[in-house]
DNA sequence: CTTGTGTACTTGTTAGACAATCGAAGGGCG
DNA sequence: CGCCCTTCGATTGTCTAACAAGTACACAAG
């Protein structure tokens, strides 16, 4: 019995639950009954219920009425529409971003994080590269488009656990991109910020579109321009 | 005792409370504890305080920790937010609409009923202005951009409420800008349908904005080029 | 093989209760 | 007389126990 009522028992569990389903404990369909989670927080089940309805509102479980919930289960086509969403989302900050010239600092350090780290290990560089989205669309300002993107990024953390050790993408690439963006927001050139924005979130895309057994777009190749 | 559960209670007494606080019944600050709820619902405390908290995660009450809910208060700096968060979701929206020259039935339609509507009632133009706005970010197929704006259509209209009869748009502008909308997504002319949305937007925005007692920015004004 | 029924499991909702915490009113002290 | 501290009421967080309602699966009958 591990009481770890920081805040409220609620959150404690529901973000325990959230840890276990990222972590891949709980996989994709897993069933998860209020009495189950009840009994093995030792809490009543009303706090379970809670909990997992509020992981439900997140979009983390999936449960229609009466009917135990599950873990949601994130197809190809849900990780486009995730990544269209990033993509239309963030290239209209680049663009609001670029008319005003703001290179955020924190963008800049998460992007120096990436280049310093040259282990081999290709998970390590899903915290830094959030971070430098993050903080592009945070340099905004605005409260809801921050909340938005947020949500998103808890379902892209979500499926990209789902494809951990898949190695998709080279982590200089990724470097280079994010270094050519920070450039063009300087120069205030937010179309081709823009443009490049959505190659570089299109390959991520597509190629995890089709680790995820989908058919992937022609987005997956690199970009002749690019490559060298 | 009128038993409108048909989905469940809780969605009915939430769309209920949802329903008072947008026609003003319910002001800004007002207090709603779960014993109140409860008993004017004649249902038990806990069902109530799902209520609430549905409300709460979606950001018409507020409410900290052992503390009683109340209505939310958008103030001025809370509205420029939501408009803003419209105007990025939107504006990209077109360009992306604009490149495939896709012009939505729907919005079109939804524009023609406000040609239509030639009567005094300002309060008639928020429905269809509505739809208009929608339909065209419906039109993209995504499924969580669309969430996304629901959300924000939400509080607009919320805002709205208050500041219902104060007439602060000419309904023959608005519907000459929507006109002009559809035919630059349909000319391809993505750039063009932005910035217009964007002065669209910013104007109903800083009047909404000074109408509550805030300090209106000079989007207000009309552009000289389209006062003709 | 399909259909119908029944039982077990799970969720929806209620009732009542107790502890923890917040806000305000009232008393003591400078 | 004003300010701080204590106390008390109100409200929320959580629990236990229970019943109603709905779903899912197995099993039997046609």
């Amino acid at each position: 019995m591990s009481r770890v009522s920081a805040v409220s028992i609620v959150e404690a569990i529901a973000s325990d639950i959230r840890a276990r389903v990222f972590s891949g404990e709980l996989p994709a369909l897993h069933a998860l009954t209020e009495t189950e989670v009840a009994s093995s927080y030792d809490v009543a089940r009303p706090t379970a219920k809670a909990a997992i309805e509020k992981l439900v509102a997140e979009g983390l479980l999936v449960r229609g009425v009466h009917k135990t919930a599950r873990v949601a289960d994130l197809g190809p086509e849900s990780v486009r529409d995730i990544y269209l969403a990033r993509a239309y989302l963030e290239s209209e900050v680049l663009r609001r971003l670029a008319s005003g010239r703001t290179v955020p600092d924190e963008a800049v350090r998460a992007n120096k994080d990436i280049a310093a780290l040259k282990t081999g290990a290709p998970l390590d560089v899903v915290e830094p590269d959030m971070r430098f989205h993050t903080s592009l669309v945070d340099a905004l300002g605005n409260e809801r488009i921050s909340k938005m993107y947020l949500s998103l990024v808890g379902e892209v953390r979500f499926c990209m656990s789902r494809v951990q050790s898949l190695h998709l993408l080279d982590t200089n690439l990724i470097q280079a991109e994010h270094q050519k963006l920070l450039e063009l927001i300087g120069e205030g050139k937010g179309e081709a910020a823009a443009r490049l924005l959505d190659e570089h979130l299109g390959r991520a895309r597509e190629r995890l579109v089709a680790a995820m057994g989908g058919e992937a777009g022609p987005e997956a190749d690199l970009p002749s321009k690019l490559t060298g």
